[in-house]
DNA sequence: CCAGTTTTGTACCAATCACTCCAAAAGGAG
DNA sequence: CTCCTTTTGGAGTGATTGGTACAAAACTGG
């Protein structure tokens, strides 16, 4: 049988999710993967073959993790409109507790824009499915009387898609909390039933 | 006298500024640049001394024609909202006519975070004076009628400009045209008086 | 303890990175 | 024309890039 591994792949991923989040995929070479992961040299290669195959990895793991978050936010919400402004808040917090890092997918964006197919698949995926969840939420919010009834549900999911974004860019360049939480206010009530 | 230089600074400035806004400051090298501007190495170094400096100078650039470009758009509206309607639908026509590159200074910031002094103060200098711009709209409408009362300018200055960051993350991810209308009207429906 | 398999560390690879050096070229002022 | 300055092209700088080659190490089933 073969020599087990020193190391546990999911939190080396993690370490390499970590490097490129903060610094992106050009500007991490793969002797700061070598250091965000703990893994020498050959052991990096052995394990994910390439930097360009671990980011994509990276991005995956990142995807998942949110994808997870995000879901544990909407499950605890009273209504649809609470459920947005949930997930507003939350990633207000999230930002505020670590070091406001931004979003992993939405600096992928602004640096690969869609220049590479396989990446900007994993974004669309990726989109699709956060849109699809807001929708969901925005007709729950119109069926139990939270939400306006004036605006599709996909606009509605858009436009929340488009706040979150916008908060993660404020963060990262380090806004204020107040002129965050003025932001998602004025999202959320935006949506409200009047 | 000196031999004359045979380019324009300014259209080598420009072609820099396009590398760098479709690629990023890294994934950018410094024979991109001289492809860009069109110069050989030596005038490249020569004109604009290193990567890094003509990386500024083309930020610089890419905020003044901005500020430029808001400062004619807010010209010609009739009042405080239809001010911030024009400039959401300017956004959205200038990424369609412009195949979709997103925004230079969105991409920074999303690239460097606050990990350069030099480019975060720059960025937050553009911010600071578009957040001003955005609040004396903001004035303005709340004095003439169409623009609600209930938030502070500073913080519909706020939310506008998130607004904008994120059409142009949905622009450069490849968002269709109606979902980026869609977001740019529940923006202007939230601030109208009602 | 040995055979078989995989991991690991080290040394190494060509290519590219940002950048520099320098001589030749190109003008204008006298 | 000559002098003086600056630009220009091309060759070359060391350092770093992403990725490999390979042998020693390490573990397990037999």
């Amino acid at each position: 049988m073969p020599r087990p591994r020193e190391f546990d792949e999911t939190e080396a991923l993690e370490g390499a999710m970590n490097a490129f989040w903060a610094r992106g995929y050009e500007a991490t070479s793969t002797q700061d993967l070598c250091a965000a992961t703990g893994l020498g040299r050959s052991s990096v290669y052995n394990t994910f073959t390439s930097k360009e195959i671990l980011f994509r990895r990276a991005l995956e793991h990142y995807i998942r993790l949110g994808v997870r978050n995000r879901a544990a936010v909407l499950e605890e919400a009273d209504d649809g409109l609470d459920a947005i402004h949930r997930l507003l808040t939350s990633v207000i917090d999230d930002e505020l507790t670590h070091g406001r890092r931004g979003c992993l997918v939405v600096n992928t964006v602004a640096e690969f824009g869609t220049a590479d197919p396989e990446i900007t698949a994993r974004v669309e995926a990726d989109t699709a499915a956060h849109l699809a969840s807001l929708a969901e939420c925005a007709r729950l919010g119109q069926a139990d009387g939270s939400i306006t009834r004036d605006r599709e549900p996909r606009d509605i999911a858009e436009f929340v898609h488009s706040t979150v974004s916008g908060l993660r860019l404020m963060s990262r360049r380090g806004a204020e909390l107040p002129a965050m939480t003025a932001v998602a206010d004025i999202a959320v009530a935006a949506l409200a039933r009047r």
